[in-house]
RNA sequence: GGAGAGAUGACCGAGCGGCUUAAGGUGCACGCUUGGAAAGCGUGUGUACUCGAAAGGGUACCGAGGGUUCGAAUCCCUCUCUCUCCGCCA
């Protein structure tokens, strides 16, 4: 949600970063909305204010004999006035707040116009590996070496599901826990957060109103949507902090969750995603900051440099790309991707989003702290980045790590956790 | 799922139409006191909207929403949540 106060006074510059997302913005409509709703905040003040004093005086009036049938009289008129004046308040609002809930997040100054081709490279890091041989396919591969098994998964949850088998799980277990151990070192709170969400945990995030249809959504016999299943771990751990007041010495505060994220991918099946490129429920570590506004573009750069560590060390190809503004999310002023290369695609796909929303999602959730001798509340900044996803690492684990005889070499980091340094081939 | 009880400020807790500017206590902050501390005494202690350059006003908020009334924490209606007991259950 973006400052009301802020769109007042700027609204050329608040028009000028909004176009960088919208195609059409027009805040005229909001602006009156808000003049007249100030205007008639005054009015009914000011009427309010007049009754509470009427209202002290008629019982010592009355004590003292004196009649009070006109003042009765006049205050049974402005009592009607007050009601009217206030229900018309209660419509603008609820207006105001349903506007300002659907604009995107102001992009931050460094980050570009357009779309996903604007995107900048940041960095790489490694090089796509070299095949002497015919290299196969994720899919090939973790099918064949018994790792991921497609057909029971669409048999049990419908197509763009999967099931993990044997050491195959293992793996998939391994990787998560190395995530894990990774963020506890760096002194992050693990929290295993409900994976059922009410409505205002989605809004906090900025995922409602304008994505309510991306998510599996829960619903009641008869008082329609209760909950929704988290399309990640985000949508949750940003309402860890809703509606509290933080003190400055408590910021910032570093969370990270593991959960599976369900979404609903309705329609965006693409022949070259099969696999687990694109599923229904993936794996997922989340990290988390809740930080002063100062100090969030350092945390921002911290979270870029965990999750980017995470795929270095395990030995995987990637880049890292700071998005284009029509290409990150709308809650977001700034994102990089970190994305790790599929031999098989011939492309780099995200393992990793990491962004900073400013103080967007905290202004939704009333996510506030309060400087050291400050009466003054402010809206504190919130970060979040996987870290990792595992449902890209694996297929460029498998197809990365392919070797000539069918085997698929592990990283060390893996290698430790699993107790072997390598998946053997097939032996059919 | 059944029955009952409740929701008041950072916390505990009173209030049950105008004597409430929400009593009293605890906590916290500052001051006095002290060699230092405790105790004691004093003062202060929420959130938000709105007007104002500021100082400072005004308004709203006793779970949420509506109603009755000149006036509601207090009366009425609806909803939500919490707790206790019983049943079922991983």
């Amino acid at each position: 949600m973006l400052d009301l106060a802020l769109i007042r006074k700027n609204r050329e510059a608040v028009e000028d970063a909004l176009r960088m997302r919208m195609d059409e913005v027009d805040l005229s409509g909001l602006l009156d909305r808000d003049a007249r709703r100030r205007e008639l905040v005054g009015s009914a003040d000011e009427l309010k204010a007049r009754r509470n004093q009427v209202s002290a005086e008629i019982p010592r009036l009355k004590k003292a004999g004196e009649p009070v049938d006109t003042l009765l009289a006049e205050m049974k008129d402005v009592s009607a006035r007050i009601k009217t004046m206030d229900q018309e308040i209660r419509e603008l609002d609820e207006a105001i707040r349903d506007e300002l809930a659907r604009l995107p997040n102001l992009p931050a100054p460094d980050v570009p116009a357009g779309g996903k081709e604007a995107n900048v490279p940041v960095r790489s890091w490694g090089e796509p590996p070299q095949f002497d041989f015919a290299a196969r396919d994720h899919v090939d591969l973790v099918t064949s070496l018994g790792l991921v098994d497609y057909e029971r998964g669409v048999k049990m949850g419908g197509n763009g599901f999967w099931l993990y088998r044997g050491t195959g799980a293992r793996l998939e277990w391994a990787l998560l826990n190395f995530f894990v151990e990774s963020h506890l070192a760096d002194g992050y709170e693990f929290v295993l957060p409900p994976h059922l969400l009410t409505y205002e945990c989605g809004f906090t995030a900025g995922q409602f109103p304008k994505f309510e249809d991306d998510v599996f959504q829960i619903r009641g016999e008869s008082q329609g949507f209760t909950h929704f299943v988290l399309p990640t771990a985000e949508t949750a751990l940003i309402n860890f902090h809703r509606d509290e007041i933080l003190s400055e010495a408590e910021l910032p505060r570093k969370y990270f969750s593991y959960t599976p994220c369900y979404r609903k991918e309705a329609g965006s099946y693409r022949a070259q995603e099969r696999g687990m490129i694109r599923g229904h429920q993936f794996n997922k570590v989340e990290i988390f900051q809740f930080t002063a506004p100062e100090d969030s573009e350092r945390g921002h750069e911290e979270l870029l440099e965990k999750a980017e560590r995470l795929v270095r060390e395990l030995g995987l190809h990637y880049r890292v790309s700071l998005l284009a503004a029509r290409d990150a999310s709308a809650s977001m002023a700034k994102t990089y991707d970190i994305e790790v290369w599929i031999p098989s695609m011939n492309q780099y796909l995200e393992v990793s989003s990491v962004s900073n929303a400013h103080d967007y999602q905290a202004r939704r959730g009333s996510i506030r702290f309060r400087r050291e001798g400050q009466k003054q509340t402010e809206f504190v900044h919130s970060l979040n980045a996987s870290g990792l996803a595992t449902s890209r690492i694996l297929p460029a684990l498998v197809e990365q790590g392919q070797q000539a005889d069918g085997s698929v070499l592990l990283p060390a980091a893996l290698a430790d956790r699993l107790g072997a340094d390598r998946i053997p081939a097939a032996s059919a």
